[in-house]
Order: C-alpha cells, then structure tokens, then sequence
DNA sequence: AAATGCAATAATTTCAAAATTTTTAATATT
DNA sequence: AATATTAAAAATTTTGAAATTATTGCATTT
C-alpha cells in the first residue's frame, strides 16, 4: 500500500522529475495516474499541479488541466534568450554590489563546479555524478546574480533556468553537459574577478548562445 | 440569492479587484469570505487564486492561505527595477525587429493615451476616465513591447505591470496618474520614432524612476 | 501589568463523490 | 477507405463535509 506523501515532498518529487527528463515534454499529468504513487486525492495532487504552475514547470489549460511543458527550438530559443537577458542583467548588478564576499562566493561555486566537471571530463562519463554536477551547475549561476538587488529578477531567474534546464535535460542530450562547459564557466569567473562588465556581458552570452536558433553552425547539435 | 459565476470570470473580477486598490495590501483573501459573492464553494476559489498567484497578483503560504501582495517602499523599487529592465530589452528589441507595423501601432497607441491624457490634464480630474486611462496606459506599454520576439519576456512584462500597477493604484495617490506622464510618453515615442536606442533606453527609466528607492527629492511624492 | 497556558474558534487543507466536459471508440453511411 | 454520428468512457471540475492546523480570547499566575 502507497504511503501518503506531503504535499510539500510531493511538490519537491515532481519538481525533481520535471527538470529531470522523467515527463516528456508536453506529457499530461493528470492527477488520477498521480494518486496511486503520492497516496493523495485528485484535489490535493491539483494543487500541488497549480503551484508547479507558478513557476512556469507545467503547463495549465481549462478543462484540459496539466501537462509537462512542451519543448520545440523556438521555445528553447526563447528560454535562452530570456536568461541571457536576467543573467547579463544580474550578474552586472552583482558585480556592481557584491564587492569581495560575491568575489569569494562565486570563486567557491566555481571550484566546486570545475572540480566535478574535470571529473567529468577525464572520465567521459557524466552518468555517476548528474546529480551533483546539476547542483554545482545551479548553484554557480544562481551565484553570479545573487548580489543583484532585485529579489524579483532572482526568482524569475530561477524559475527561467529551471524551465531552461527543463528544455535541456535529455538522455539524449548527456544531460545538457557540455565539453566546453569548463572553459566558459572559467571565462565567466575571469570576467567577473577581472570587473569587466562588457566581456562578463558577452561570456554569459557566449555560453549560452549555442541554444539559440540560427546561431548553430549546420551539422553542429547541443550536446554530443 | 448569489447568482453562480464561472471560475473565469470570478479569476477576471479578482484580476481586475487586485489591480485597482479594492483589496488593501497584504489583505487576507479569504475563500471562504468569496464564497457569498461568486456562489462557489472553498475550493474552487481555491484554484482561482492559485492561478492568480501564478501571475503574481496573489501571494499563497502554506496553512496560511492566500493574501493580496503586500505594498512596501522596497517591493515597489524592486518592481519598478525589474520593470525597467524588461521594458528597456522589450522596447530595443521591438525597435530592431517592428519596423513601420510596430511604429505606426505604438504611434496610434500613443495617440490614443495623450488624448485621455490631455483631458485629464485640462480638468484636473481623474476620476471619470480612471478605466480608459488605467487601459490605454497598458497598450501603450504593452505595444512598446510587443515587437519583442520573445513571447517569455512579453508574459513576465505583463506580470510585474500588473504587480507593478497593483502597487501603484490607490486614491491616495492618484490611481497612479502623474502630471509629467504627457510628455514622458511623448518623449519614449519620440525617441522609438527616431530609431535612438540609447535615448530610449534614457526616457524609459527616467518615466519610471520616480518610483525608485534614493532618487526622489526630499519632499516629493510619486502622486501630487 | 505582563506572561503563560489552554480551550474554543477560525481558517486551511484534504477528501470521496457528484456534476460537467472532453475524448475515444464503435457503428453507419458514402 | 474515409467521413460523420453518437454513445460510452475518460478526464476534469466542483461540491459539501471532515480532518488538520493556526489563531484568538480568556483565565490564571507571577
């Protein structure tokens, strides 16, 4: 017999499975198939789908209720684009606040970060560590915008990168890792530590504009 | 006898409600306090203000239920910082992408805006055209925007104008109208026509900065 | 007067079932 | 084989009540 989950573990599962790849994209969740693993009514696991709604991981229409996000190149597009935006926006205004601790944080977040993704690197083989290389990876931009003033662009960051790695997050896709993840998460710690806003600007563009459309070189994919 | 709404219509009434200073700020949304009003029972309310609160116009806690957002010095910095923001991105990338279309919408919305505006101006009362006035205000701004072609920026824009607006909305200050609006919104126009990205980016901030934290002069209100 | 404890009340969350709407499958027709 | 119709099944939404948790008010003690 299922145990009864929380509603807030409940939250926390299917938040987890959402940017995990364990839904495809613009897979219904209906509430009926939820309750014989949650151990909760139909009302409850509702709920609970109305609040993942609130940061943009599932998708409600009237009458037809929920859904994974669905994922097509211009939506990609579209997450990447936004994110560059709060991103360079955060991060400049983190640079501009932050002063010392900020430097300290993020060269930390980023230690943490290279070490597993030279790890990665020596292995080839991300399968073992997805789990803390998607931490680290979370924590290092969530780092660069954190000295930002404006509690409404970190949480809409937040909600943004969840939806982006949501995106990205595919078997077929390793993960979202990327070999040159290293280098251009160094390049954004120099950037940073260095006070360049402009070439900060263009790191963050340059790590993430692969995810644009009309940006990739025919032949070329996200991840290989 | 309370006649039964529709759960898209009590979500519209209470848009509109949380956008025009009935509820004060912080105020306990209480479902069951609904109820008489648009004949539901608790849950279904319920639901309507988990989709309110995906917007933002609401603020739900756990086992302590739902409240009108509250209104505070900081929180409308905050608003009006990441406002800027998204109408700055919005308003360069309408510029480079809108071409005469986007032009002649945003000189028609104008158009439509100034005369409210002026007559606002010529009777020194708000009051009879707060509706028109409080809509026209939105397509202006929303028509700066919309040549954007990312549908992300244009959703979270129309967000954090709503919260923005909710903040802002009261009698006692004018139900957010300001003298200076005229040629504010004569200069973003006038500066979008000209092809001047810079100067645009300049009039927008300088329309919204009044209601920034540190930069208004001593004695000053946003609302005279 | 202030602090503490506790019962009563109020509020929120969850439930199983009913009502309503959508989707699917079966059948008939062309 | 394709299309249209319709009934059945499935899915979603809503309900009123029960269960759970938070808040309030009152009594007692210091």
């Amino acid at each position: 017999m299922t145990r009864r989950f929380e509603t807030t573990e409940i939250y926390e599962d299917l938040r987890v499975k959402l940017t995990t790849a364990h839904f495809a994209p613009g897979a219904k969740l209906k509430p009926s198939d939820l309750e014989p693993l949650y151990g909760r009514s139909v009302n409850t696991l509702r709920e609970v789908l109305f609040r993942l709604s609130t940061v943009g991981l599932v998708r409600f229409e009237d009458q037809r209720g929920f859904r994974a996000q669905p994922s097509d190149p211009q939506r990609q597009h579209d997450l990447t684009s936004f994110r560059i935006t709060l991103e360079q926006v955060g991060a400049a205004q983190s640079m501009r606040n932050g002063g010392l601790d900020w430097e300290a944080r993020l060269t930390a977040a980023h230690y943490k970060l290279s070490h597993i993704e030279n790890r990665i690197a020596k292995s080839c083989d991300i399968s073992d560590v997805v789990v803390p290389w998607c931490t680290a990876e979370w924590e290092f931009h969530e780092t660069l915008v954190s000295a930002s003033d404006s509690p409404l662009l970190r949480s809409t960051f937040q909600s943004i990168y969840d939806q982006f790695r949501q995106q990205l997050v595919t078997k077929s896709r390793n993960y979202g890792y990327f070999p040159r993840n290293v280098e251009e998460h160094a390049r954004i710690v120099e950037c940073a530590l260095a006070g360049d806003a402009g070439a900060l600007q263009q790191a963050i563009h340059d790590h993430l504009s692969r995810n644009l459309l009309g940006t990739q070189p025919a032949g070329l994919s996200s991840a290989i």
